[in-house]
DNA sequence: TTGTACGCGTTATCAC
DNA sequence: GTGATAACGCGTACAA
């Protein structure tokens, strides 16, 4: 009979336990001990009181005043992979330990990003981690007005109170590329994530263009198809490059998920990897060690993220630290694959 | 000068354009037509000091007041596969058109479960979509009360107020068994998911063993093995299977991607499929068709969820709607891998 | 232990 | 006609 339909607040607690709502307050939020300690009687009562009624107190109004939410966003463009899922573990877990919990963003297109982002710019999301190349095509001073910290993975931001990642990406997948012609490869194809924004404007891309370039070699754009994102779509790709008159004889692709899918592709062709087809992944994804043949992949040696979530937590903690630029620079993760 | 370093909130905006707060609330959140409109003026003055300051709105506040935060969220455990992207991007979409954003929830480890789920049972999330098998293992009056419409993929949970998807996924994970059974496949090996909870209690196993047990075939232990959420894993177990002195001649996995592990596996081995090893997935994803060979994967047959969010959607419009039963039975697609 | 101002926006009511 | 006042939602934290 004591139950309302909707939800049970401080204040009902309260009114249960006999008490002031400042009272439940200090119990409930852990702070029981600001001066002098309760009596053990109060604090159980009040705390058994809650657990009675369900008490699960409001988010809205304690961020509200504490302007702070206990809470991290991880931004993110789907489809999901498994750098994303480690991203997201490991954040889950070095959360926990402090007590705060983790959110995914979703953003589907650049023109809807602003209300996907609602819960960082508008919300009280208390730090957030954009993945890569989106916060190239994003307006980030919403964001970062309203957070107490960003931690951005890109190539060329630079903006005041945002720390940001670089990976050399450009540079690695152009070593990469490079590797590849001094095999003796010439008819090197690109499979590019369709992507938010202009494929061809990709640090991937410009990476392995650059590379081409700079060995004499013109840039052919039937060998340039997008289709990294979904492993059904790249096996049509792929399959199809290997149909053309002239197929390539090597494939950098802008994701693991796209090499896996020029694996099979090859194989359902008939064409020998590494020998008719050299291919590289990107990403570095700890399956590419058990594909088969074994992909070689440009990215990060280990994929351990610590650093930057600790990184993130700090500027929480202290959002005048000067911003930082973390280096972490991709390799070649040289497999049988190329 | 006017910059604050800290947000900027509507008092700010009313200051700037010389009118009360009220006002700007009224101008900023759509409905400056509360009786009779405000002249053009004020308005125009109102919204261009928004924009002039960056006034973004606070989430809390309003969510506060509103009861309402115009967020849902997606309640999963990691790692994410296709089924879970397009479950996303589905939502955003749908989403969008009524100016809702989406937030993912990852559930790391059931311990940790309430933590993650603050969000959803002390914050203001609108409604909640428990992926499969979570809801199973979670306390769910919590986020019942403080949301306005919880949405669980379930077999089993029944729960006043709470809408439930069915996909009688023992019944058609038996059917994809007997299936098998009927071709002659004797020794049917399982690729469970390590999961939350025990893998020997989940639907998907229930309807493997249940198969065999009426075809009077005794379930090998030897034959089941958990690894299906990883790739790297899932090969590894597979390759082991296959190296048994009396190694499977099919395999059930309770996620595609363990299936697509299989086929690689396979393939390593020199083991044909389907003749020396038939695999049968499970989510039946886009890639399934895409596989080679294809993968025949019990799972609805198209992965359409708008069913399911509009449903959600209601709910949100009206709680006092009866809880309802979405029926969305799995069946198998054959491919040609079994 | 408690009263209460506060955080920020929303909306019903009131005043010029 | 135009726009301001003020109560409110819910928990927090300082002063008493």
């Amino acid at each position: 009979m004591a139950s309302r339909s909707s939800r049970v607040t401080l204040r009902d607690v309260a009114e249960a336990a006999g008490v002031s709502v400042a009272t439940c307050s200090y119990v409930l939020s852990g702070r029981a001990d600001r001066i002098k300690p309760l009596p053990e009687a109060t604090r159980r009562r009040v705390e058994q009181c809650a657990r009675r009624l369900g008490y699960e107190g409001n988010t809205a109004a304690r961020s509200l005043r504490r302007q702070r939410s206990e809470l991290i966003a991880l931004i993110y463009a789907p489809p999901v992979g498994p750098w994303l899922d480690r991203l997201t573990m490991q954040c889950e877990d070095l959360a926990a330990d402090r007590r705060y919990s983790v959110i995914g963003v979703p953003i589907r297109s650049l023109d809807r990003a602003a209300q996907s982002l609602r819960v960082v710019t508008r919300g009280h999301v208390d730090g957030a981690i954009f993945t890569p190349d989106l916060a190239d095509h994003l307006d980030l001073t919403a964001a970062r007005r309203s957070t107490r910290a960003l931690m951005v993975f890109s190539e060329h931001l630079t903006a005041p109170g945002i720390d940001v990642i670089r990976n050399n990406v450009e540079q690695s997948v152009a070593e990469a590329t490079t590797y590849l012609i001094a095999a003796g490869r010439r008819r090197i194809a690109f499979l590019a994530h369709a992507g938010m924004a202009s494929p061809l404007s990709s640090d991937r891309y410009l990476g392995y263009a650059g590379a081409l370039e700079r060995a004499g070699i013109a840039v052919d754009p039937r060998l340039v198809r997008a289709g990294a994102e979904a492993r059904e779509d790249a096996v049509l790709v792929v399959r199809d490059l290997l149909d053309l008159p002239e197929p390539p004889d090597a494939l950098v692709s802008e994701s693991d998920r796209g090499a896996f899918a020029a694996l099979q592709a090859a194989s359902d062709r008939g064409v020998k990897v590494p020998d008719d087809l050299a291919v590289i992944g990107t990403g570095n994804t700890k399956e590419a060690g058990y594909s088969s043949p074994p992909l070689t992949s440009v990215g990060m040696y280990e994929l351990d993220f610590t650093e930057i979530v600790e990184a993130l937590f700090a500027r929480i903690d202290d959002p005048t630290l000067p911003a930082r630029e973390l280096s972490m620079p991709w390799t070649l993760n040289r497999r049988l694959s190329a």
